[in-house]
Formats: structure tokens, C-alpha cells, sequence
DNA sequence: GCGCCGATTGGCT
DNA sequence: GCCAATCGGCGCC
């Protein structure tokens, strides 16, 4: 059973909402199978304010309308041509804001995440935006959806007040010094980068 | 209309 | 460690 979470968490800034999201579960039901993955590392964009987000530059970069769209909105988007990548809309409404999902760890549905990452060690699986969102069967059809109504939902019962740890951003060129990225300490299954 | 670059990944030097 | 793959937005001609 998933666990919703309360109707305003993510009326709160991405920086806020980021690190509570660490041990929550994703629950994603892509492709009419079910697959779970407990989330371990991600990044806060802040909107308008911040120079790396897709809302730096208004409202029509990158296809980025749902971004604009009520906190508890999926923003996927397309990166380099080939990958997904998965984010959820924070507060204020209308900021731009949002939490970019960067690395979970593969809980359930392992052999349909096997299928969708063949061949590869299961470390590899998720420990990165776009190969978590392959695991998981993400892809655009998501994006715009409300995240408690959709085919990836989230259960807040596993996240944990276990030992966080923050640092800089990566794989961005602006504002990459900013500690705006959160993992939970120790677990061996976040990105490389 | 054209060329460049990105919140990445995986394969090869 | 380096680099190609691949596509849409943006800047500039």
C-alpha cells in the first residue's frame, strides 16, 4: 500500500522537499509493470532564481511547461537526445522549481529492471537520472501528471531520518558550486559523478 | 536556416 | 579519461 504524502509537501522550496525525500519509494506501474526503487540521491533546482534550472530561461525552454505546473507535478524531460530524466515539481507554485530524482535503489520488480537494463551489474541499474528512469520505464508520458494520480507514485512510509549528506551540484556548467544536491550517507548505490 | 550546447551514458583508448 | 550518440532550444546569420 502506498503511502500518500501530506496534501502540501511539496508546496515547499526544492531545497526543502529534496533531502525529505531520501527513503521514500518510488512505485512506478510504466509499461503495466510494476517496478520500486528507494530513492538515495537528488538534486534541488530553485526556478527562476537559478541559473542551472530549465527555468532560468522562461517559460518555453526545453518543452518545460509542466515545471510551471502545481508542486506535485512529474517534469521529464529528454536529455542529450537519448535519456530521460525525472523531476518533481516544489513550491511556491508558478517559481519553477523542482527536485531532480538522481540515483534510487532497486527494491522490487528486479527482474523487469534486469530486462530494461540487460546486461549490465545491478549497481548500474539506477545510479544515475536517465538509467534509473529506464529502470523504471519512465519516459515522457508522464511528464504534466500529478505525481499521487499517476503511473510513478511515491511512498513516503521508508524515508528515514539516517544520515544525510549534501554537496555540490553536478554534470552542470552554472551555479555548479551549489550545495544543492543530497544523498543518503554511505549507501552504495548512488551515481558516479 | 545553421551550428552549438546540454541537469547523460556507455564504449573504447 | 576521452568521446560519440542524438535532439530540441537558442543565438546569430
Amino acid at each position: 500500500m502506498t503511502q500518500r504524502p501530506p496534501d502540501r509537501f511539496f508546496d515547499a522550496p526544492a531545497d526543502d522537499v529534496a533531502p525529505r525525500l531520501l527513503g521514500a519509494t518510488l512505485v512506478s506501474r510504466m509499461g503495466g509493470r510494476v517496478t520500486r526503487g528507494r530513492i538515495v540521491e537528488v538534486e534541488a533546482y530553485l526556478g527562476q532564481s537559478d541559473p542551472a534550472s530549465h527555468a532560468y530561461r522562461g517559460r518555453r525552454h526545453r518543452g518545460n511547461e509542466s515545471l510551471y505546473g502545481p508542486p506535485g507535478t512529474w517534469y521529464v524531460y529528454l536529455s542529450y537526445g537519448m535519456h530521460w530524466c525525472a523531476n518533481l515539481v516544489c513550491g511556491p507554485a508558478g517559481s519553477g522549481g523542482a527536485v531532480l530524482l538522481r540515483a534510487v535503489e532497486p527494491t522490487g520488480g528486479l527482474a523487469t529492471m534486469a530486462e530494461r537494463r540487460a546486461g549490465r551489474a545491478r549497481e548500474e541499474w539506477c545510479n544515475g537520472p536517465g538509467k534509473l528512469c529506464a529502470a523504471l520505464g519512465i519516459t515522457r508520458e508522464l511528464d504534466g501528471s500529478r505525481v499521487m494520480a499517476s503511473a510513478v507514485r511515491l511512498d513516503l512510509s521508508t524515508a528515514r531520518d539516517g544520515p544525510r549528506a549534501q554537496g555540490p551540484r553536478v554534470g552542470i556548467t552554472k551555479a555548479r558550486e551549489w550545495p544543492l544536491r543530497f544523498w543518503l550517507e554511505g549507501t552504495p548505490w548512488r551515481s558516479r559523478a
